[in-house]
DNA sequence: CCGATTGCTTCGAGACTCGAAGCATTTCCG
DNA sequence: CGGAAATGCTTCGAGTCTCGAAGCAATCGG
């Protein structure tokens, strides 16, 4: 009967999906930002590379007319900075701004706090980490 | 440092449950639904009483407009009755028709199929199934 | 060099969400 | 009882999000 079991995790997912995004919604819209700005902003982590539309498109789950949709409200915000790519002209990178990168920042920091994940201890955290990261890469290398 | 392991655990969250909803894109399009009127679907559970709109705004975390034209979306698809309710005829129930059962279970059954959580073995869901629960009810009846 | 492909944008339409306003019913309180 | 207030839901209008089709610039393949 693990079928209960994975009926009740599917659920969960997505309750707990819905809750975070409405007690992140105020810290949002305290930056003039929607649920969608926002998450397309968190997906530029500044310690890497900016990425590509392209690899936007992938971490968001749009296509490509969305994302450009989403990336001009962001740009009008002055949050990030279109640039293109000197190796493949073709190609248009997100660069954070300053502003982009506080805002990003904030934006996270006050997420975390409200999630209802936070109410989990450290230990817990890390098994959830840890069986979440399992089910994102099933493969584990194997054949 | 479970300030790491909370962030992973936010995003993976979010991105399982993208995941899980591109999978289930197919299905419900065959079904000639979206994914919105899919969750209100699911959101009625036949084993319970018929949920009124009320309590199905608080199950979707959406207002009574919004679920008022998703629900009408449901009925003219010939998936759910309204029905008043006998003890306050202000509100009206969501009563799943006999197609609107079978189609449920179908969308249920194929998406619990498709669901990368699907790739937990036993142990591993119910972990997992223990753990979300916990978030959902973190007071566990404490002060 | 020129057709095919890739990466992105714009355009137009459809779907989703929400606040405001309105209606029916119930509750509250004198 | 009687009427004001509250509750449950719907409709309406506007705004946001999402996507397919079409088009442009740059690159690739022969």
């Amino acid at each position: 009967m693990g079928q209960t079991d994975l009926e009740a995790v599917v659920r969960a997912n997505h309750e707990l999906f819905m809750r975070t995004g409405d007690r992140a919604a105020d810290v949002v819209a305290r930056h003039r930002l929607t649920l969608a700005t926002a998450q397309a902003l968190w997906a530029i982590d500044p310690e890497e590379a900016p990425p590509s539309m392209t690899v936007m498109t992938e971490r968001l789950h749009c296509n490509a007319p969305n994302l450009s949709f989403v990336t001009k409200q962001l740009v009008e915000r002055g949050l990030v900075e279109r640039a293109t790519d000197p190796h493949d002209r073709r190609s248009r990178v997100v660069v954070l701004t300053d502003e982009g990168r506080r805002v990003r920042a904030e934006i996270i920091a006050e997420t975390l706090e409200r999630t209802p994940f936070a109410a989990l201890d450290g230990a817990e955290l890390r098994e959830l980490a840890r069986l979440l990261a399992k089910v994102l890469a099933p493969a584990g290398g194997g054949a």
